[in-house]
DNA sequence: ACTTAAGTGTAGCCAAGGCTACATTCCAGA
DNA sequence: TCTGGAATGTAGCCTTGGCTACACTTAAGT
């Protein structure tokens, strides 16, 4: 998947047939959707390296329910995008950019669980629901839910 | 993509290595994101029906913003999985089931923007991220906005 | 009544991300 | 040391959802 142009952002005059700000909604789903699995593997992968010391394909393949080629083809990709190195038979590491992704990518995680817990939503349902949702939240949502949740 | 088994849900005891659990909740992220399509085409759908009075290919696909082909594929499949109907070159029609799921769909957002827009999200940002965020918002989070809206 | 542009449909390509089946490598225990 | 099972890697298939290029209807304007 490609990421479609994203043409240039006109402010709509307010009132218009707003087709195009919905298609660009549309694209920016879209973009938000092919970036998830980057981010999932990346996060996982540095979780792994801090708290076992190692991150080894089947392990990742294990925590996130898909077979071993599945994740061995998905760190290929990290791998051709600059975001992580691997030896055959050798564990998995984390270039630099994969790791800032990573740090950036846990601290919106934990911020989206934070705020859902604030509004009322139980653990379990937080935890899961932002697995998803995380990857969909620009900048200025998280800043309203950092704000939000500062002045509580 | 065909949803995974989603293996049994046995309930993982506090502070044990939650594995399972984790795959439980990317498989449950894997399956949402696989509904995400036919939940967007169906509301849209619906939306034209009721405000133009029709709903045809070419403006799902610009509203959507992608080619009339990638559109027509999608409509193909929401026929297949009995969601909509239609005629060559006559518009679109949703089936009751279609309906359904349109109506369900379209509360679902519009209760996202509601509390995103409640914890001080610009509208802007609301509309754009709800715009992903709402596939994957569980029942028991849909309650708690709904409560925590409620109780404002 | 024709012609032509817009709308609609079809064919075929590509990448992503699942899968199963099979091949290879590693390493631990006999 | 050698050997067998687990870990790792490869090959090849499928579906989804993009795309372009081309073909066919429909309907509108002269």
């Amino acid at each position: 998947m490609k990421e479609p142009p994203l043409s240039d952002s006109l402010t709509q005059p307010a009132g218009m047939p707003a087709e195009p700000t919905q298609a660009q909604r549309f694209g920016r789903a879209r973009s938000a959707r092919s970036a998830t699995q980057v981010e999932d593997y990346v996060e996982l992968i540095d979780d792994l390296l801090t708290t076992q010391g190692e991150a080894r394909s089947t392990d990742v393949a294990r925590r996130l329910g898909v077979t071993h080629p599945s994740a061995i083809k998905t760190i290929a990709r990290l791998k051709r995008e600059g975001l992580a190195t691997a030896k055959p038979y050798r564990g998995i590491f984390l270039t630099p950019a994969g790791q800032e992704l990573a740090h950036r990518v846990r601290a919106r995680h934990r911020l989206i669980v934070e705020l859902l817990l604030s509004v009322g939503v139980p653990r379990e349902a937080a935890e899961a629901d932002a697995e998803g949702m995380e990857h969909y939240a620009s900048e200025a949502t998280l800043e309203a839910f950092a704000a939000f949740l500062d002045g509580k």
